[in-house]
RNA sequence: GGCCCUAUCGUCUAACGGUUAGGACGCCGGCUUUUCAAGCCGUUAAUCCGGGUUCGAUUCCCGGUAGGGUCACCA
């Protein structure tokens, strides 16, 4: 009988949604959907003072911008604490749980001794001959019942294995009442049937605890696979917040596409086999495999992102396109411009702003500067002014309905290519567009129209003199 | 300090004992109907070091080195 395969992703609520974090969830999505499994969003808010209000919709709209959707949750452990209890009952029936005794400050010093002395601090050699009886004031910690060497399993990295140093009586329920993360997860993830555990490389050194509270509880424990960890630009640390990273959130609003993202962010630790580098969604559901899973660190590059964004900007058709411009500028977008601004552009952020800064041409009058208008004309000011007098002559024999850029073209190239066409064609884009980076002259032409392209000219001749 | 993980061009990666070590991004150069963008073509550039095993190591083993993780009433 084959299992049904169930994975979840499980963040804090602290009111930022890193990439590393994010990427986990992806992989766990692309897992579950690609073994038509189930995904669990589930919300571990076991922290009371580092929860900000609001994170929970600010990851439900990070995953549903991105479109990983979720079959169950958000599902908040904080719901969850008479269940906690009830399996820490459990525990302490069978003699594998037991009260603190000791204060904060005294389990401190313990751990400041054992710094001093450049040992790994081990709550388990203080732990108490004969604790009270667990009256919820206390920390409830986690008796292991046997200390002995791991070995076990992990999809991406093969086999791991820890000492006896990695395992120790941890914190079960923390004296608020709330479980802590090491209990709250396991609970979870075997009352959920979770099947496959996605997480970063920062849980390998806890596993032993976490097998061993699964072998306490007499369960079957779930595939662990071992994400590798994203890092920040420069240096090899941990891509953080405090490294400026961003919220994902924050590369919606710089225009990134969320397709693009989710391509790029695969591609981050993992690759198909194959030479494709641009994904639809449904393709890398198509194409997941955990086997392919890097097991080394990978930088956040933004400059492939950046290139990854654009592909994603040209599969898209222009009405596609213009939709997703509107939505983002939250204004009509010329139609005329979108296409040239689709070549242009690597994220919607900057076509925004080209059409801003630069393909204002349409509305606006432009404003000559005589040293713009032959800077890239290979010729004297005399004979640039005779070119375009020309070339005014020439556009004036085209009828008014026929004034496309292609019939402008067809008149003014020839006619250019003769005299030189920088001569030609450096003033006159500058006489339409007033910019020094526009389109060509033709497709301006083409744009202002028959009436505004000649006005524009004239204009130009009458600086020059 | 203990335990653990990782190691191919600047970056993301391919090559699961035999390749001129491949691709992509970026960089640089060139081409294309002027500028910018796009497009096309091309150049540069890597197996961390040292030992093994093997007819043959990027690949397997050991040891270094470097980087990273972890040792919370945070997740």
């Amino acid at each position: 009988m084959k299992q049904e395969v169930v994975t979840r992703f499980a963040p804090s609520p602290t009111g930022f949604m890193h990439v590393g974090g994010v990427r986990t969830a992806l992989f766990a999505w692309l897992y579950a959907r690609k073994q038509g499994g189930t995904f669990i969003l589930r919300i571990e808010d076991t922290d009371r003072e580092r929860e900000v209000a609001g994170s929970i919709e600010h990851i439900q709209e990070s995953l549903k911008w991105l479109g990983l959707d979720w079959d169950q949750g958000p599902i908040k452990q904080s719901d969850r604490l008479p269940t906690y209890k009830t399996w820490a009952q459990r525990l302490i029936d069978k003699g594998y749980a037991y009260a603190d005794p000791y204060t904060e400050e005294e389990v401190e010093s313990f751990r400041k001794k054992a710094e001093e002395e450049k040992h790994p601090f081990l709550y388990r050699n203080h732990r108490p001959e004969s604790p009270a009886a667990w009256d919820g004031t206390k920390p409830l910690r986690f008796k292991v019942p046997a200390i002995k060497r791991f070995e076990w399993n992990d999809l991406v990295r093969g086999t791991l294995s820890a000492g006896e140093e990695a395992l120790d009586d941890f914190i079960l329920i923390k004296s608020d009442g709330y479980p802590t993360y090491n209990f709250a997860h396991i609970v979870d993830d075997i009352e959920m049937g979770v099947t496959h555990v996605m997480r970063g490389e920062e849980f390998i050194s806890s596993t032993p605890k976490f097998l061993s509270l699964y072998e306490a509880l007499e369960a079957v424990p779930p595939q662990f696979a071992t994400m590798p960890v994203i890092l920040g630009p420069d240096g090899n640390k941990k891509l953080s917040k405090r490294d400026g990273a961003k919220d994902l959130l924050e590369y919606r609003a710089e225009g990134y596409l969320p397709e693009a993202m989710v391509n790029f962010l695969a591609l981050l630790g993992w690759h198909p086999e194959g030479e494709q580098e641009i994904f639809s969604r449904e393709e890398l559901v198509q194409a997941f495999s955990i086997e392919r899973v890097q097991k080394s660190g990978a930088k956040f590059d933004e400059q492939k992102l950046l290139w990854v964004n654009h592909e994603h900007i040209k599969k898209l058709s222009e009405e596609a396109f213009a939709k997703r411009l509107k939505d983002f500028i939250q204004q009509e977008v010329e139609p005329a411009l979108v296409p040239l601004v689709k070549e242009r552009a690597q994220t919607l952020g900057q076509a925004a702003q080209i059409l801003k800064t630069e393909f204002d041409f349409l509305s606006g009058e432009p404003m000559y500067d005589k040293d713009l208008l032959l800077k890239g004309a290979k010729a004297e000011a005399a004979d640039v002014q005779n070119y375009l007098t020309k070339a005014v002559e020439l556009l004036s024999g085209v009828s008014d309905e026929g004034f496309t850029s292609e019939a402008v073209k067809e008149v003014v190239f020839p006619y250019a290519t003769e005299v030189g066409r920088a001569s030609v064609l450096w003033p006159m884009r500058i006489a339409l567009s007033g910019k020094e980076k526009s389109p060509d002259p033709f497709t301006l032409a083409g744009l202002l129209g028959k009436k505004t392209t000649l006005e524009r000219l004239n204009k130009a001749l009458s600086v020059i003199k």
